[in-house]
DNA sequence: GACGTGA
DNA sequence: TCACGTCAACGCCGA
DNA sequence: TCGGCG
């Protein structure tokens, strides 16, 4: 066992958990001791009350798990001085803003990717006796900046913490250092860009209507050439709409939202990603804008099939686009966000929409103009939702136009109601005489269908009333005809199924159950057996289904497009039939977002922990015996544990537990710097592919979710690990050699724009990709999808799939995308190697 | 998300 | 009781 | 040998 030395260039102290320190001795350095070749480097900064007191390069110990122990001596210093030998704690916690006490006030440094290590310090300055807290982190740091790694120290009362949360409210007068803190904590997303690039060729204008002469342009209007694509403002999912004056109230549509772009007489219609789906609509609705008195403008809306309610309806919609029919389309404009040469974005929302009801000529049953109400939130949501509407979107008053999600808009979405059968109750624990909550049901084919509980939406005396007449009815046996589960049956008893009520609940779960019901009043005009489930059940599908609880269900993971944990869960049952190969059986790395993609907690997970749910496996790596446990999942039920736990990302191993040495496939990820055309990415994708098929082997494509492209070849398990990953750091290496104006096989960041830059690395033992149908962490919900390389078009950029639009894919996909994967596989014979 | 720990 | 910390880690490449 | 990258 090597044991190295490495001195401080300065004076340094850290005495980490004291219970750690073991005895002191003067000297003039700080000396840190390896034990074993295992890498050690880390900066340390220190930095007390606003002045760097003292600064120390030391090297720490990588984190191999068998390497815990840090011996350090620190000597002579006017900080601190001793010997600790102490068990460094294990691993680092991911993320959050690091912030650092700078010339009196707190600035964020920038990105912590990780702190390191943390301990206590008690020092001596100038004869006072301080104590603090010691951080190690290591610094994203700014594009352009140099990467430094930062050791924050304040006394006890004011400690550093690496997300500057407690900072804030000890400093509430720091606002502005506040706003500064959100932008940098918040991750640089994804810099793929779907947007169109501005069609430069500009068309010729064909007929050059009389623009509407506007003479008093609102304030914020800014002459301006038009500008491409504008992304447009997502709205927030929050549970009720917001409250006060700032507020207007839309109506919420069911559709398509679209972004209409008028310019030298032609019509443009874009997604949300800015893709140009002008021909998919038809002619009617571009026509019709053509017919506006407008020479050039860009407005936002939203493209509905409208029911005879009024109410939109996208599934209707679907219908109509799949049949070619156009006739029943309606486009509601609601922005405006320019218009004959003014840039509107700065003008306050109020403006923006005044100008456009007054472009829009009223009575056109094709466009319509989205009113907006003033009045109370809540209010306007009861009524929108009486109209069978979905919901309602607030939008702040004032505010002006801004790409994304920044909580300016806010979607909330109504309840629904039906009557319910009451097939039994529970006492109420608080109240004599009175029920606590029904248990609720409706008919399916003569047979009652338990559908949970209500517990709220009572007075005491209704309470009271029920018990009163429940009581009389009360019956031995089960009413329901589902066998109930011993959380459904506890405390409940059983009445004759004949009284109705009317229910109001928010959606029906996945397994047909009720979320946030409430008791709206008893129905005497019904009868029982009248009682069916009024919404058609979305899946007559065959869907896996699961035994696991899922805590909190509501829970919003992506909030832009309102995922939930239960949409989540739903998404993989309806995924679960492609997916399963692909991530059964194999060893996991896991990235786990409690809090959802905007929350501050992030973190990857490959180890078993405590309190890990039942249907995620420990498994022991054969490599590795006395290690932590590593993570398999076997079934659908493994899957929704593992959505239960907030994993957002799964990275399977490319190997089987069945074969741990002997990979069953080769994952080459392709993965363009900036500015590479998306059309240079799906080239290199299928050069991979020929190049696999030149070696006999197979090339499956799949979307990251991310930027980039995944392609993987099934392989027989034959070849190790070393021959595999050989292969593939080959297959890349001659890539980037033939063409280097084009690929790059390594990551050297300032080296790839312009390039794409082929990740083999994903092929060694241990390492991982994210697998087929995951989800990714990432706004937008989006998913790493499977194609068949036929559909791998500029139409179909890298996030394009997502949580939203993949079942409908799947459903209208006549076979699994990579059918024959498995059956395809080759072993890596010895020349390719 | 679930656990352990220290205040 | 509450607030906080913890949850991965290694080879490769260029300077 | 170090920092930076996935």
């Amino acid at each position: 066992m090597a044991l190295e030395t490495y001195q401080a260039k300065r004076n340094f102290g850290a005495t980490p958990e004291p219970r750690g320190a073991k005895g002191r001795s003067p000297g003039n350095s700080f000396v840190i001791q390896k034990h074993d070749a295992t890498r050690l480097h880390y900066d340390f900064r220190l930095e007390m009350d606003g002045v760097l007191k003292s600064w120390a390069v030391t090297r720490g110990p990588s984190l191999n798990p068998e390497d815990k122990r840090l011996a350090v001596h620190v000597e002579d210093h006017p900080l601190s001085y001793g010997d600790f030998e102490g068990i460094i704690p294990k691993g680092q916690y991911g993320g959050g803003t690091v912030i650092v006490w700078d010339r009196g006030t707190w600035t964020p440094l920038g990105d912590a990717k990780k702190a390191y290590r943390k301990g206590h310090i008690e020092f001596e300055l100038d004869g006072e006796k301080l104590k603090g807290r010691w951080h190690l982190v290591r610094m994203h740091g700014q594009p352009g900046e140099k990467h430094e790694n930062w050791l924050l120290i304040k006394g006890d009362d004011t400690e550093a913490r690496h997300d500057g949360k407690d900072i804030l409210k000890q400093r509430p007068e720091s606002a502005k250092t506040g706003r500064r803190i959100e932008e940098v904590a918040k991750n640089p997303t994804d810099t793929w860009n779907s947007k169109p690039k501005g069609d430069g060729k500009a068309v010729a204008a064909k007929t050059k209507k009389a623009g509407r002469q506007i003479h008093d342009w609102p304030k914020g209007a800014r002459k301006a050439a038009m500008p491409d694509f504008v992304e447009p403002t997502l709205a927030k999912l929050k549970a009720k709409p917001p409250a006060g004056d700032g507020w207007i109230h839309e109506i919420k549509f069911d559709g398509y939202r679209l972004q209409i772009r008028i310019e030298n007489g032609e019509v443009k219609m874009l997604t949300r990603t800015g893709l140009d789906w002008t021909e998919k609509f038809g002619k009617d609705i571009a026509d019709a804008f053509k017919a506006l008195p407008i020479q050039s403008a860009i407005m936002d809306g939203e493209l509905v099939v409208e029911q005879d309610s009024g109410a939109s309806d996208f599934s209707a919609l679907q219908q109509d686009l799949s049949q070619r029919r156009y006739d029943r389309f309606v486009f509601y404009t609601f922005d405006l966000i320019y218009l004959d040469g003014h840039d509107l974005r700065d003008v306050p929302l109020i403006e923006r929409k005044r100008l456009l009801e007054k472009m829009l000529p009223a009575g056109n049953d094709k466009l319509r103009y989205s009113e907006h109400f003033d009045e109370n939130g809540s209010l306007v949501l009861d009524h929108v939702c009486r109209l069978s509407l979905e919901g309602v979107v607030s939008k702040q008053r004032d505010s002006t136009y801004t790409s994304g999600r920044r909580g300016e808009w806010i979607k909330a979405k109504c309840s629904q109601r039906q009557e319910l059968v009451i097939g039994g109750y529970v006492p109420s624990t608080s109240m004599k005489n009175a029920i606590g909550s029904l248990a609720m049901g409706f008919y399916d084919n003569g047979k009652l269908k338990h559908v949970g509980r209500v517990g709220t939406g009572y007075t005491a005396t209704v309470a009271q009333d029920l018990y009163e007449r429940l009581s009389k009815i009360e019956q031995e046996e089960n009413s329901f005809d589902d066998r109930l589960t011993p959380e459904e049956r506890r405390e409940l008893v059983y009445v004759k199924p004949e009284l109705v009520a009317e229910v109001e609940f928010r959606a029906w779960s996945s397994d047909d159950k009720l979320r946030h019901a409430a008791f709206r009043g008893l129905r005497e005009d019904k009868l029982a057996k009248d009682v069916v489930r009024e919404m058609e059940k979305t899946t007559a599908k065959n869907l896996p289904k699961s035994t696991v609880t899922l805590t909190h269900p509501d829970r919003i993971y992506w909030p832009d497009e309102g995922v939930t944990k239960e949409g989540l869960v739903n998404y993989y049952a309806q995924v679960w039939r492609f997916m399963e190969p692909y991530v059964v059986n194999r060893p996991l790395a896991l990235l786990r977002l409690p809090d959802g993609v905007e929350g501050h907690q992030r973190f990857f997970q490959k180890h078993a922990w405590k309190g890990m749910n039942e249907n995620i496996e420990q498994i022991t790596d054969p490599k590795d015996r006395g290690g932590e446990k590593l993570l398999r999942i076997t079934d659908f039920d493994g899957v929704v544990a593992l959505v239960q736990s907030a994993v957002l990302e799964i990275h399977p191993w490319g190997t089987t537990t069945d074969s741990w040495e002997k990979p069953d496939m080769i994952t080459m990820d392709l993965d363009p710097g900036g500015e590479v055309p998306w059309e240079s990415v799906i080239a290199a994708a299928l050069e991979i592919k020929e190049r696999l098929e030149a070696e006999g082997l197979a090339g499956f494509v799949k979307t990251s979710g991310g930027k980039g492209l995944h392609v993987v070849t099934p392989l027989k398990p034959k070849a190790g690990w070393a021959e595999v990953k050989a292969f593939a750091k080959r297959l890349a290496d001659s890539m980037a050699a033939e063409n280097p104006d084009r690929y790059i096989a390594k990551a050297t960041k300032a080296e790839r724009t312009g390039k794409i830059f082929i990740d083999y690395l994903r092929n060694g033992r241990g390492n991982t990709a994210v697998a087929a149908y995951s989800t990714r962490a990432r706004p937008g919900a989006t998913v790493s999808m499977p194609l068949e390389w036929s559909e791998l078009t500029a139409d179909i950029g890298p996030a394009y799939f997502t949580v939203d639009n993949t079942p409908p894919r799947l459903d209208a996909l006549p076979k699994d995308p990579w059918d024959g994967f498995f059956a395809a596989a080759k072993p890596l014979e010895k020349r390719k190697r």
